[in-house]
DNA sequence: GCCATGGCTAGTA
DNA sequence: GCCATGGCTAGTA
């Protein structure tokens, strides 16, 4: 067994803790989730492992967005809900649909 | 092993 | 470019 490589749920559990700990009312992005993590080009990684979360989870996964402050979701309900849920927090979209991350992003 | 495929991204041209 | 996964070939036994 090689321990230096965490496994798969390691890695899940790992990104849930991070994505637990997002503050209501701000937003962090999957390259500074995998940051915290130790994984400095994690952010793919993360991205897989988000998109394992189940409703039952109960996780605030609409916290994470990309680089750019945007929903990485494919435009549709899915986005739609990402953004109603984040207004409802006090995020702001601009006429773009993205986040202005200095303002509501995650420091940490 | 190799190669394509992901809810991505820092840093050049 | 990065990093993990999954499907599908070589190429040994």
């Amino acid at each position: 067994m090689t321990e230096t490589i965490p496994d798969r749920v390691a890695v899940f559990e790992r990104v849930r803790a991070a994505v637990r700990s997002i503050p209501a009312g701000r937003v962090a992005t999957y390259g500074q989730i995998a940051r915290s993590l130790g994984m400095p080009r994690g952010a793919r990684l993360v991205g897989w492992a988000m998109r394992a979360v189940k409703e039952s989870d109960d996780l605030p996964w609409y916290r994470v967005v990309n680089a750019q402050g945007r929903s990485s979701l494919p435009a549709g309900a899915g986005a739609e809900l990402q953004r109603a849920l984040l207004e409802d927090e006090g995020v702001e979209f601009d006429a773009a649909g993205r986040i202005d991350l200095l303002r509501f992003g995650w420091d940490g």
